[in-house]
DNA sequence: GCTTAAACGGAAGATATCGTCCGCTTAAGT
DNA sequence: ACTTAAGCGGACGATATCTTCCGTTTAAGC
């Protein structure tokens, strides 16, 4: 459930400052060697721990929690990442790489296969159903501050929603009037288990389904009128 | 939009012992008198704010805040609520009744004017989405454990929510693979304004609106493939 | 195998938050 | 107006958590 997350962020631990291309200058120590191994190991289990540890215990969970469920000391939690909002950034940040490398291969695979764009859309929200738990969304309650880097992989997730949906309107299975915010607040529901509801996969699936149904043209307009405080 | 909440839940606070039904026997000491006023006052001050603050600072927001923004001291706090996990159970409880009200509310509308089950549903959503702001579910990543009285609640509203949509089905708006589950997990979704989404109540309505449409049993049917893990 | 710098672990000091306690205030009967 | 008990506030001791620091361990290059 965790396994195949740590490839797509690879690059970014390293490549920070734009590749080792100092002649060897003054003054400005830059890092000579590549990270550890067993440092690499230990940051992503870290992560992994802290997306576990955060779901099962909220966003409030002890480092020192996290430290021990990763199997690593605290000191080793900090010198990954600096602070604890740094690690929920770190956090908010590989979802949102799970949530565009779902919605990639949705527009990918619906270009090569030439199915519906509906087809695409229900494809993204399934991945991200799928993902469930990696997927871990520390906004809620929590620090809103996305970082810059954050910010920026959410813009993509947008963009290619949005380029998900052209094709469907073009093909004419979607109807023109869904934007990539909704799409994007729906799939937010998705990753949210309600602990409570059983049988969740299916549930969220048949909601799915039933939204799907939905963006059909065929189906009824929206309404115009606006949603009114309290018609008492 | 904190206004109309306090009526919810009258009664409770004070009806606990089932009537001041005693003849006056031995040792056991009940309530004479019932609450004061300022004291209900506060204790309605005193969960609003809780609900602002949870809202704004999650579910960690400490004691202090809470008791500053309703302009109480702690110990106010503490005295309407023995801990801090009794409070947030009394948010949730709070937030099920509004929930629960609003059900109630479509289902009776639906009844008396005879429109199509779907539109109640709708309503429903609608409604929800209306209270956002009060409704304030700390299920999220903090304390899950729902008090016995919650839990009543919460099945009411399951209920409620079954019948809106039988109705529905009787009537042919609705089609018949649609649990209350899914409205629960669609309505849970409606709390929960994400912050970075601009325009939220549009958006929502828009899903609202897709997903009312999809209800519709003349709407494709649905998949009958589980999801699975991941094909590659 | 040896050297070295990076990485590790966890104790400890600094803070932050909780929940209690108790003297003062105030609503509500008489 | 007077009495009384409920209610109020906020200082305070007890914890819980964060983050730093540094002696020890270990991967990686020679």
């Amino acid at each position: 459930m965790i396994g195949g997350v740590a490839e797509v962020e690879s690059g970014e631990t390293a490549g920070e400052d734009g590749g080792p291309s100092n002649g060897g200058p003054p003054g400005e120590k830059v890092r000579q060697r590549g990270p550890r191994r067993d440092a690499a190991d230990n940051r992503d289990r870290v992560l992994d721990a802290a997306a576990t540890a955060v779901r099962r215990e909220g966003i409030a969970v002890p480092m020192a929690t996290i430290a021990a469920d990763a199997g690593v000391g605290v000191g080793t939690v900090y010198r990954h990442f600096p602070c604890r909002e740094a690690l929920l950034n770190a956090l908010t940040h590989r979802s949102f790489e799970l949530v565009l490398a779902a919605a990639t291969r949705a527009a990918e695979a619906n270009a090569d296969a030439g199915e519906p764009g509906v087809e695409a859309v229900r494809r993204f929200l399934d991945r991200t159903v799928e993902h469930g738990g990696d997927l871990v969304m520390p906004m809620r309650g929590g620090p809103p501050a996305l970082d810059e880097r954050t910010v920026a992989v959410q813009s993509a997730v947008h963009a290619q929603l949005r380029a998900l949906l052209q094709a469907g309107v073009r093909d004419g299975s979607i109807r023109a009037d869904v934007t990539a915010g909704d799409l994007v607040i729906f799939g937010a529901l998705l990753t949210e288990r309600l602990p409570h509801v059983a049988d969740w996969n299916t549930a969220a699936r048949r909601v799915i389904d039933v939204y799907a149904a939905g963006l059909a043209p065929t189906a009824p307009p929206l309404r115009s009128t606006p949603v009114v405080p309290s018609p008492s």
